[in-house]
RNA sequence: GGAGGGGUUCCCGAGUGGCCAAAGGGAUCAGACUGUAAAUCUGACGCGCAAGCUUCGGUGGUUCGAAUCCACCCCCCUCCA
């Protein structure tokens, strides 16, 4: 058996817990036996984001430590929809369109946890395999019988959703604690589980839990939540300028992935690589003190954009990502070869195939730009440059002669957004 | 079912017959400064080179003229039953 290592202690030491439910009974709990933890993962979109990451990579944490992961994939929770924290009602998904969520997301729950390490080895399960044939009037007597809705409704979570005027909360939507909750009891018998981890949000789903657990099962079980990852600055995590960071490469090329955790804040990097990478708190020290000391640009961006990637993406995206960045980002892009400038396209760089015409059509042709005004306005504020050259002419033509190596043009909009266009042959 | 409140451009939110493509704030984008940071400053922010065109839940109507008035419809919220 793994030597078991102080896993909360060692989650604390990286900010990585919010909430204890159980306290110091739960870390006696993890410390003198390797025990089962899950964490749920709905699927509200046909990827999971870099935000589910911390719950993800805890789950690896602890696997590390020890204990055996259970990856939970919320087949039925996501046809219902988790009201916490949420200051509307969302529209529900066809379940076509969740099936099918559900086997993109489940690969991607699977890559970060060993599925064959012996006694701890992860498992993947889906909550639509013991709700689907549950019927209403079981749930209502067996599990809805456990709860008080007058407790529910104080509950902080659906709170703003009872009190706000101007907004509801539906019974399906409330229900969703009921179903979270029912999960926990379901894996603690099926599994022998006995903690649930999730983000700070999920509380009160998690000792919705925890007491029905104890109700049906007489089973006394914990819980752990993470803190939501906040910018310093005040904005929302996990958005670039062309919106969510997501896990799938076709939804996010690794190329964008790197590029996003590349402009960290000063302020965020240390901490992200507490929570986003596996290095250890004395390297993540190391280098925040050698970034103090240089007085110049510091590493730790470069490191948290390639340890994030590497992980998520592996060696190959990694290097197609830097190789990229190194094109683009460290100056002359006019000597260029031509197979560099072919290798940027199959890395990922976003290409088109055009036969030329005015640069504002190319610019909007390209998405660079949304419409010609925006494309004559870019031009006008020197913010376009043609393989590494400030263009400013609002009537100007992309001109084949000028091409790299006869096809090729690397059009940058703003400081770093850009654009690869290969003419089209004829 | 009854009473009341509300649906405005990405978001919040002004606007109650012409001066409204629609105040203000936020978000976003560009430029300067930099380190592909932060902070700050400047500018843009429905579409169109322009004339002009299309927007204010939906459909009709009144009017020279409507986001603003009328009718019906859809949706949301609160309270009562």
């Amino acid at each position: 058996m793994t030597t078991l290592q102080d896993i909360v202690q060692d989650l604390e030491s990286r900010a990585l817990v919010t909430q204890l439910a159980g306290g110091d009974e739960l870390k006696q709990h993890l410390n003198e036996a390797p025990r089962v933890v899950y964490c749920g993962f709905d699927p509200t979109a046909e990827s999971l984001h870099i935000g589910n990451m911390v719950p993800l990579l805890a789950l690896k944490r602890f696997q590390m430590a020890g204990h055996k992961p259970i990856a939970l994939v919320g087949g039925a929770t996501g046809m219902i929809g988790d009201p916490s924290f949420k200051d509307s009602e969302r529209k529900l998904n066809s379940t076509d369109v969740i099936a099918g969520w559900v086997e993109r997301i489940k690969p991607q729950l699977s890559q970060f946890l060993d599925f064959d390490c012996g006694d701890n080895s992860a498992v993947l399960v889906n909550n639509l395999d013991w709700t689907q044939d549950l019927s209403v009037l079981d749930f209502l007597r067996d599990v809805g019988k456990h709860f008080s809705v007058n407790s529910m409704i104080q509950k902080e979570s659906v709170k703003q959703r009872i009190d706000r005027e101007g907004e509801g909360i539906s019974f399906t939507e409330f229900s969703y604690m009921i179903l979270q909750s029912y999960d926990f009891a379901e894996l603690n018998k099926r599994h022998g589980c006995t903690l649930q981890i999730g983000g700070s949000d999920q509380w009160g789903n998690i000792t919705g839990g925890i007491d029905l657990t104890r109700r049906m099962n007489q089973n006394q079980v914990y819980g752990l939540t993470m803190p939501l990852i906040t910018k310093s600055d005040g904005s929302k995590f996990g958005k670039s300028e062309s919106g969510t960071v997501w896990m799938d490469p076709a939804k996010t090329s690794p190329y964008a992935f790197y590029q996003f955790w590349l402009n960290t804040a000063d302020a965020d990097v240390y901490r992200f690589m507490q929570f986003f990478t596996f290095l250890s708190l004395e390297q993540i020290k190391t280098i925040e003190a050698a970034d103090a000391a240089s007085g110049t640009k510091p590493e730790a961006q470069a490191i948290l954009a390639q340890e994030v990637t590497q992980l998520v993406h592996g060696e190959e995206g990694l290097a197609a990502a830097q190789r990229i960045s190194a094109a683009l980002f460290s100056g002359d892009i006019a000597s260029l070869t031509e197979s560099d400038l072919a290798q940027l396209a199959q890395d990922g760089l976003p290409t088109s195939e055009l036969s030329g015409g005015s640069l504002v059509e190319v610019l909007v042709a390209t998405d660079l730009a949304k419409s010609n005004k925006m494309a004559r306005e870019f031009l006008g504020n020197n913010a376009v440059s043609v393989n590494g050259e400030v263009v400013s002419d609002v009537d100007g033509l992309l001109a084949p002669e000028a091409a790299l190596h006869g096809r090729y043009f690397v059009i940058r909009r703003g400081k770093k957004l850009f654009h690869l266009v290969r003419l089209a042959a004829g």
